[in-house]
DNA sequence: TTGTAGGCGTTATCAG
DNA sequence: CTGATAACGCCTACAA
């Protein structure tokens, strides 16, 4: 095999026989070429295995059509579905997007808007932690996807986010219309959480009932399960006898939390749902299996990161209207971990 | 604020009082500079906001120091964690790298290898379905990391990954070792399912041990879960009468149908790890949940990511001896699932 | 150490 | 639709 230098938008006109302008059209399929010329371009494309370079065309166009999409937590199940759903909606733009996870890279000391300015990005998602100061530096138009904390420092940009808030309040609605009155609420630290827990105290306000909260150090399985060991036990005369001031249920910040409470109630013999309900937050898969069946709050990331992709879309074609800040209400998912209490 | 036109070499150039090549030199930080030019220059970079343009450098340029990852599916744990040993690596080689999800990208019509190819990636990871053709085309500088299935079709390459038939002999052997002899697997599809289940057979046979799989309709939870139900009461007279042909362990081929299994056996009235044992694959961070305390089988993907990164770099920076393939031996994890018999 | 010239592969613009 | 030509921002010699 020859090691042909890569071929170049003029290989393919030359081929072609036809001018390079032409070729340029045709592979941005503008609507004035004739089908024959374009079948020839085309069969020159592929006889010659050319592939546009996209560093080239960034260079001399005005724009790159990409997005840099800043993420926190690739391992978080959330970031994920709300990407595809970016993602579908910017590719209908006619958008390339491009992933930096703020975690990994900062602990590269690389930051992640800083990559993205150096690739020339028309459009930034930030769907994690980011510096304020470098995004308006950046110069770059940005949506804030989910994430709270960020749009306090960036109040000038677009929001989209899940209400939380509103989820805590969902949660224990179902859980006080089952007739549940001592209501626990497991957290952790983190903005998300405190949303959830922040809804959960209104609603429980709201009722007449006395919100008791229980803060775990971090918000994972083993963690929640400790705490919930505590508070289950608090009162309790043996593995047997608890106490009347006992909850009879709680809501878990999220769905590996709540998994935690319930294998805490396991060790200490209390039945789910029969003794004791729980509600989580984020439905991720885990909440389905069998073992598990939680009932738990869903704030569909799917859903915000299509919102996110079409305000950013329509700001990049130059709509010139300012993009809305949008916020959707979390619902409900019944499974078998709450019931009558 | 003015806006000002983005800020070149040229401008910093000026700004600090020196030549363009100066800049650039400062910019990769060639050893040759004065330590005063070169504060200069970084001061005149942090003043005007300066952010070189990896488009013009690419361009310009012998490579583009980036590399392309191809990966299956992001919601998948072992992605994310390859991922991050890949990063660590290639970033200390000086890479940059983007990842493309294949599944993703194939639903939206566009291949991923092409789009890699039109950044004029350096390299190429493949984690993921990937066409074959598409990489030799390509002739870009690639490794396979993990997918097996790959590496028949493009045997040219060097492919790192964990040796999961000894995963399943792993787990088979732990089993024994616990007195069980009526062990049967629950598997699915897939090149990984498959080789798990190899393993297994392999296992079992050189125990004088009789295999019994049974295959699921895909690689989850609910299908494990449906399969374990019919594989547990097979032959039992109700709910407490089981028959002596029953399984007194299971392998399943992946942490989520593990769960599952175990989920089955719980509905059966069956205790775990008391009356069934049960071993599954990947250690996801499930497997340390209380509520499921799985003994599972640990791939390390993190030391295979790292390891494909120091691969890939060895070969981009010239170093002309070939990348050996190399493949890791997993581990057993011990947890609260699998007891004597 | 510094400066200069040329080129990388496209897009954009405009006159044919 | 075609051709020609000027950017785009940087790298890579090579010469000073």
């Amino acid at each position: 095999m020859v090691v042909a230098k890569r071929p170049t938008i003029y290989d393919v006109a030359e081929r072609a026989g036809v001018s390079k302008s032409l070729v340029s059209l045709v592979l941005r399929d503008s609507p004035r070429v004739s089908e024959e010329k374009r079948e020839a371009v085309l069969a020159a494309v592929a006889d010659l295995n050319y592939t546009p370079s996209r560093l080239a065309a960034g260079l001399a166009g005005t724009r790159t059509r990409s997005v840099g999409v800043v993420i926190d937590d690739f391992s978080n199940l959330w970031f994920v579905e709300a990407l595809a759903g970016l993602r579908s909606e910017l590719a209908a733009g006619g958008y390339t997007l491009s992933v930096a996870d703020s975690s990994l890279n900062a602990h590269l000391g690389l930051d992640p808007i800083e990559a993205f300015r150096a690739l020339r990005v028309d459009g930034l998602v930030l769907a994690g932690e980011a510096s304020a100061d470098a995004v308006t530096r950046s110069g770059v138009p940005a949506v804030v996807l989910g994430v709270r904390a960020l749009s306090a420092e960036l109040p000038e940009l677009p929001v989209i986010d899940s209400d939380e808030t509103a989820g805590g309040h969902l949660a224990v609605q179902h859980l006080a219309s089952l007739g549940h009155r001592r209501i626990a609420c497991v957290s952790g630290p983190g903005a998300s959480a405190g949303q959830r827990e922040r809804g959960y105290a209104e609603a429980m306000r709201e009722l007449g009932l006395e919100p008791s909260i229980a803060r775990a150090p971090d918000t994972g399985e083993a963690a929640a399960r400790e705490v919930a060991r505590e508070l289950l036990a608090a009162g309790s005369r043996g593995a047997a006898g608890r106490s009347g001031s006992n909850p009879t249920a709680v809501f878990a910040v999220n769905d590996p939390m709540a998994t935690g409470v319930i294998g805490a109630a396991r060790e200490l013999g209390l039945a789910v749902p029969g003794d004791l309900s729980v509600v989580g937050y984020d439905d991720s898969p885990l909440a389905a299996y069998g073992l598990v069946s939680l009932t738990t709050i869903s704030g569909d990331p799917r859903e915000l990161g299509e919102a996110a992709g079409r305000a950013l879309v329509a700001r990049l074609e130059g709509d010139a209207s300012r993009i809305e800040s949008r916020s959707f209400t979390p619902r409900l998912v019944q499974r078998g971990s709450a019931a009558e209490v």
